[in-house]
Parts: structure tokens; C-alpha cells; sequence
DNA sequence: ATGGTTCGGTAACAAATGTTACTGTAGTGC
DNA sequence: GCACTACAGTAACATTTGTTACCGAACCAT
């Protein structure tokens, strides 16, 4: 665990605060497709990503979902964040998008750590910035792209979270992340194909060039 | 100055902040239109909201627009804050919906502030907060919603800052704001009057009941 | 192999939204 | 008044997206 943290976060923390997250958070293995946070849920500990992809969606309340964006090494969740400090309720949900590897730091010490640390500080700054940042693009995506751009916006970011430009993927996954139906998205697939982009198999397609 | 702080932020700030804020920060006051950030800007100083509202919109590289939230008395600009902490450039537009009265508080200050008070601390750890939840609603209502209840939030959600009823708006305006048509809008401003729940003027909207 | 299930391709259709074009009317300046 | 402009109503049409239904191939368990 200490290795992870001072390769993923060395740079941004003091050494001092490396120990102390070291000492009170606890290492923490997921596997592809866990759920890690539910919507609705209350949270008393954050994440800091080690390794692997989380993914973050929206539900609203009919079961509906939309992809947010992507967690990799060095990101935490500026939801849990905000959860943690404000103690409101979660407002979205985390599946493990591959394996990956954790650190959980308990509430209390974050608190704490706001008003010890610069290094922290500016940390759950700079987290709420990208976060917000990373909000605003996926309005852009819903808002200014059709969904044949948003699909292959969508191959495009998830071959770069897994380091793999075969998506094991089924057609209906893509429409739950892009909140569209399966057909639209074998219909665009297809298209995409023909055109030279993609490779289709069953469970599978291989990106060739976007 | 001192007045509208200590109504609209004196139960969060504590005096010795207010009184800072008070020596350092100018006092602005705008008209319904002024264009007070200009996306791919810098900017320099924050504002706090005293009264009156402000909009907040994301602009693309192609000039098309998208309404994100409004900002109301009490609140202040995320993206500012994350853009003076980070010395980002601005990745959004803000533009007076109302005429409205602002303290501006050099950079500076904010980050020396984050160290002093914790109150400050707290207020842009809300507002961050506050801004990450709006995006998402922003998100859910493009994602979730057809163009007839957006237009329905929107007419609620303005007639609620401006605190009237009668929204002194053209359709075109709205269109550009929900990122659609004139056309759309007058099609569906036209159905919501048969079923009562507008009446249409020229250049006006009166909302009777949503 | 057999039967059942999941996945993807496709067609036909429905609904929502976007686009173009034309109208009349209210306001504005002269 | 007259010309001009901005605004809103409407129709006709195009495009995009969503929906339903059906088929066959791949996969799985027995």
C-alpha cells in the first residue's frame, strides 16, 4: 500500500501526510463490476484510487442511469468528498470498471487533515475542480453531440481507462451508460463498422481508429 | 457593503472574516444583461453574491449555449473559485440575469483565507458542493427529461430568481438557453398555454401554474 | 445432441426534435 | 402615415432517436 500511494501521490503530499494516510486507512481490493457506492446511501470513508477504473453514473429515480465519467489512479470521488465533509446523501453510484486497488480514509481524519495540510487541502480542491470540469464535459456530450459522437466519444474514453482497445462489452452495457436503447446502439455500432472504425464480435469490439 | 454581507453570510462567516472582507473586497453593482465572465477568460478576483442572480451558461467552441444553474444572494461561483485557486482558464459565461450587487475579493485573499478561516474553508467546500449537485441536475434534466418538461423547469426555475411571474422573455432567448429552436419553443410554449398553465404576450410569459 | 438463453442484426414504425419558409402583427423611427 | 424590424404562429418536411417485433447465431447446461 505504501508503494501505491507514494507512486500515485508522492508528488502532491508531504511525506509527513503519506505516513498518517498510511497508518489510518485501510487497503482495499474490488473486482471488475463491484458496486462501491449505491445512490442513495450515506458514506463514512473516501477512496483514493491506487490503481484500476471506477465508474460513476447518475440514477435518477425511475432506475434511469447515465455514465458521469471515469475514476483512475490519483482521482477520488469529490461526491464521496462532499458527502463526507457536508454529510449529505450520496447522489450517484460506483461500479469498478476493472480490478482496483483502494485506499479507504475514514471521515473524521479528512476533516482533519483540511485543516492540517496544504497538500490535502489543495488535493480536495483540486479534485472538486476536475470532477466539476468532468460534469460540465458530459453536458457538453449529452447536450452538443449526437449519440453517434457520444458513442464514440464513449469507445474512445473507455479504451483508454481499461488500457485496451478491445471493450468487452455487450450492446445493452453501452445503451444503460448513454441511457439509450440497444438497437440504437447495434444500429450505430453497425454503422461505425462499415465505416471502418470498429470491429464487431459477440461480447466484444475491437477499436480500430477513432 | 457591510450591511448586505453580514445578512446574506454573516450566520456562516465570523466577524474577524466579514471584517476582511469588508477592507479588501469592492463592492460592484451590475445591470440585467452585463456580461461578467467570458468563456476562455481570466480571471482575477471572486464574487460574492449580495443580490440579485446571475447565470451561469457553458458556451462550445461553436458559440452554441447551454443555461447551467442560477446563482442567487449567498452563493458564489465554483468555477471562479476553482479557476483562482488552480489558474485555470474559465470553461464557462456568466451573465447578469437581474440587476445585482456583488463583492469582488482579489485572489489573493481567497487562498490566504483558506488557510486562516475555517468558515471560509467550509463556505468553499459548500459551494463547490452546491455547484457539483447543480451540474448533475443540469445533467439529469438534459439526459432524463424531453424538451417539454425542460421547458417547464426552466420557466419555474427562472420565475423563482427573478421572484415574478411574469418572465419578460423572447422565445429565441429561451431557445438559446435550452439549446434549442425558436420553432421548439413557441410549439411547446403554445401547448402549455392550451393546457393553462402559461398565458403568452409578446416579449412576455406569464407563468399561471406548473 | 437437445433445449434454453443471451446476444446481435434488421425491418418497420412511432415519436420527438430540428429546419425552412412564409405569414401577420406589434413596435420603432422617420 | 410609411417603411422597417423584431417577434411569434404555423405548416410542411427532414432527421434523429426510440420502440416493437422477429430471426438466427453463439453459448451454456444437461
Amino acid at each position: 500500500m505504501i508503494d501505491g500511494l507514494q507512486q500515485n501521490y508522492g508528488d502532491f503530499f508531504e511525506p509527513a501526510l503519506i505516513k498518517e494516510i498510511t497508518s489510518v486507512g485501510t487497503f482495499r481490493e474490488v473486482s471488475e463490476g463491484d458496486e462501491l457506492i449505491r445512490a442513495g446511501s450515506y458514506i463514512k470513508s473516501m477512496p483514493l484510487i491506487i490503481n484500476g477504473a471506477i465508474k460513476i453514473l447518475r440514477q435518477d429515480t425511475e432506475g434511469d442511469e447515465l455514465l458521469l465519467y471515469f475514476l483512475e489512479r490519483g482521482d477520488t470521488c469529490a461526491m464521496t468528498l462532499s458527502c463526507c465533509l457536508g454529510h449529505h446523501k450520496s447522489e450517484i453510484k460506483a461500479i469498478a470498471e476493472t480490478d482496483a486497488s483502494l485506499v479507504m480514509i475514514p471521515v473524521e481524519k479528512m476533516e482533519e487533515w483540511t485543516t492540517r495540510y496544504k497538500s490535502w487541502r489543495n488535493f480536495v480542491f483540486d479534485s472538486y475542480h476536475k470532477r466539476l470540469i468532468e460534469a460540465i464535459e458530459t453536458i457538453d456530450s449529452i447536450a452538443f453531440l449526437k449519440m453517434d459522437d457520444r458513442l464514440l466519444k464513449y469507445l474512445h474514453d473507455k479504451s483508454k481507462v481499461t488500457s485496451d482497445n478491445v471493450l468487452k462489452n455487450t450492446h445493452q452495457e453501452i445503451a444503460y451508460d448513454l441511457h439509450t436503447s440497444r438497437v440504437v446502439i447495434s444500429r450505430l455500432l453497425k454503422k461505425l463498422e462499415t465505416k471502418g472504425k470498429v470491429k464487431l464480435n459477440r461480447n466484444s469490439i475491437e477499436v480500430i481508429d477513432l
